[in-house]
DNA sequence: CGTTAGCACTCTCGCCTCAGGAGTGCTAAG
DNA sequence: CTTAGCACTCCTGAGGCGAGAGTGCTAACG
């Protein structure tokens, strides 16, 4: 990433492919796709040989064109129409083709320029970081909330609501807060709650939630725990509230730069896909199995195993704090997407997150 | 409302109008209205008759027809269609013609299912309030989330994220959590922040935040505040984590159903309506506005003034405690809506949720 | 005087045709 | 292997046409 004039390689694989093709193949796929990518419309022969100069015929383009679509890296709508990529043509140029720009210094203070504002909270961070995505790209921005696992340990606190129903608000050291609510068949008073809460504190500070959950279980193997009361509570009680970790917190934003696309003038199409951005769960699952791979990963279409999406492609990398992956960030739109530009965007975006979250940290 | 056969008023006015409609012309304008709302297409004379079985010719109909369209009533699309309600149609028919339908048993059970779920958080709770008005009306569910102001205190703590800069966490009696990201000049400990905290939750627990904010003025105003530390800065704290309260956070469930419509074929409208939707904080205002006056309130078209939802009405109706208006949640649809049906159901689940934040409240 | 039947008129919509244009694949020559 | 030429296919948009729906007007009717 950052390196201009190097041709990256991501998620997915074409790797006997690029024995097939011969340079000048490639050369012509690769305007093929360009030309597409800027117009939305079938590219044909002499459309390739006129915008870039070609000292070749049409009719050896069209060749060539014929041997592209035999081996699967272009389609044409119908006989007399143009050329289009196909799944398999993006993923070529993307692996093997693609030169990635670099952001203008510009560019980079125009993304910069979202986070401005002093006193954003964490949620507001990540959201205002959906809405750059979505602001520099032209499609949709998606940001996951850090994996709770991942985050570190900041504070507990037990607010009793009523009766047996009690309220845990996790405070992590980036300032990232979260509440579940437990059903607890004995009643704590507030007071009993607190020093819980505050024996938790003095504790678990600084661990990962991870580390947390490792440190409960265990200690509740322990034999000391069967006597002191106090503590017996407080690890049963936090055994409560970490069970089930809360899901994701996923921010969609600009989904309606999405109409403005042409490919999803069907309406049937779009319909699809803003089913999907509403069951947000799919979407997590998708951007979870991401979080494995580092740097910048590009679905394209199908790939992604979710129908929804189909046309679509999905940009994503993730972002960091010093101890690992936090969360996923990226961008959703047709798989038509000025991969060059996009993925730097992506890129600078999760690297800006990372570190504003670090700051955080750190103050 | 709940009172079938009996037309109901609703916000905005046709006073003046009742008169200038004999007893035919309104049954003629109730036919054409729900004729259209069931159809989506232009209503014509003989469509009238056949219907709704009514012992006059197409020929009246058609008289009484031009009547109501020079009244502004109703409108043809050209020449040779049928006719299709106006917004001052529409008005009418909401103010005047309603008959309000009753929900059957089965209908409130399939709204209360949406809340069955244990362990709901108020966010939750609201956002499932949300779901279920978009899948009970087949239309955008609206939520707005409780005023800050209105809502009643019962927990706040204090937590350092690093060197001047830390977290404020409230928590609502009902069990709404809201955090806010402070930049303090003067560094304090957490065991400071920890007494601070103390002392607020012992003094305020119970107040709404509106007393909450009174009270600190008031204790600052007074002169022992002067010479006790603990106090200064517990109130000065406060009363920069309450200057500007959160906005009300706003849940959208179900835009996709908007797609389903036949009047947003049209992309260019769709496209406004979903940017209204992204927009929030318009929506927001517009909420905002409803929540002086009780009851469901209904606004057609422009009389919201907002022409990012134009063609579209917006049904709301507030949701309380026993103190008093919490918020206000609704469904927003094309004009063209069954508002015999979707009336009722926006005002069960408004009570419905009054009820269910109220045995939050008191467990 | 209100109501109704009849009728000419208008407008949309779907269907067809037709010409134009774009692009292809094939063939034969360079 | 490359290229020019050419016949062919298919989409697109314009224009024409008939069917259908619905209207407004007029004149007759009770």
């Amino acid at each position: 990433m950052g390196r201009p004039g190097c041709p990256a390689r991501f998620f997915g694989a074409g790797i006997a492919m690029a024995e097939e093709l011969n340079d000048r193949g490639r050369q012509i796929l690769e305007a093929i796709i360009e030309d597409y990518i800027a117009s939305a419309e079938p590219v044909g022969s002499r459309a390739v040989t006129r915008r870039h100069q070609m000292s070749i015929s049409p009719a050896t383009v069209r060749n060539v064109m014929a041997d592209l679509e035999e081996m699967g890296y272009i389609a044409s709508p119908h006989t007399s129409a143009g050329r289009v990529p196909t799944e398999k043509g993006y993923r070529f140029y993307v692996d093997s083709l693609l030169q990635l720009r670099q952001l203008t210094r510009d560019e980079q203070l125009r993304i910069e320029g979202h986070y401005r504002k002093r006193g954003l909270r964490v949620e507001e961070l990540l959201q205002e970081a959906g809405k750059a995505l979505s602001a520099m790209s032209s499609y949709t921005g998606i940001v996951m909330a850090p994996r709770f696992t991942s985050t570190v340990f900041r504070h507990i606190e037990f607010v009793r609501l009523s009766q047996g129903r009690l309220l845990v608000v996790f405070v992590t050291r980036s300032g990232l807060v979260q509440n579940k609510l437990v059903e607890n068949s004995e009643d704590l008073s507030q007071t009993e709650l607190d020093q819980i809460g505050n024996y938790l504190n003095r504790t678990l500070d600084g661990l990962t939630m991870q580390q947390v959950k490792a440190r409960i279980i265990e200690e509740m193997a322990q034999e000391k725990a069967l006597y002191d009361q106090l503590l017996q509570r407080a690890l049963r009680l936090s055994e409560v509230a970490l069970r089930d970790e809360p899901g994701g917190q996923l921010y969609i934003e600009g989904t309606s730069k999405i109409l403005d696309q042409p490919e999803f003038a069907d309406v049937e199409k779009m319909r699809r896909l803003f089913r999907a951005f509403e069951k947000k769960s799919q979407l997590v699952e998708l951007l979870d199995r991401t979080q494995q791979a580092g740097g910048v990963q590009i679905f394209i279409g199908s790939e992604s195993e979710h129908r929804e999406i189909e046309g679509c492609s999905l940009i994503t990398a993730n972002y960091s704090n010093s101890l690992g992956t936090l969360g996923t960030l990226g961008v959703i739109g047709p798989s038509r997407m000025p991969y060059s530009m996009v993925i730097p965007i992506v890129d600078y975006t999760a690297r800006l997150v990372s570190q504003l979250l670090e700051s955080e940290e750190n103050g």
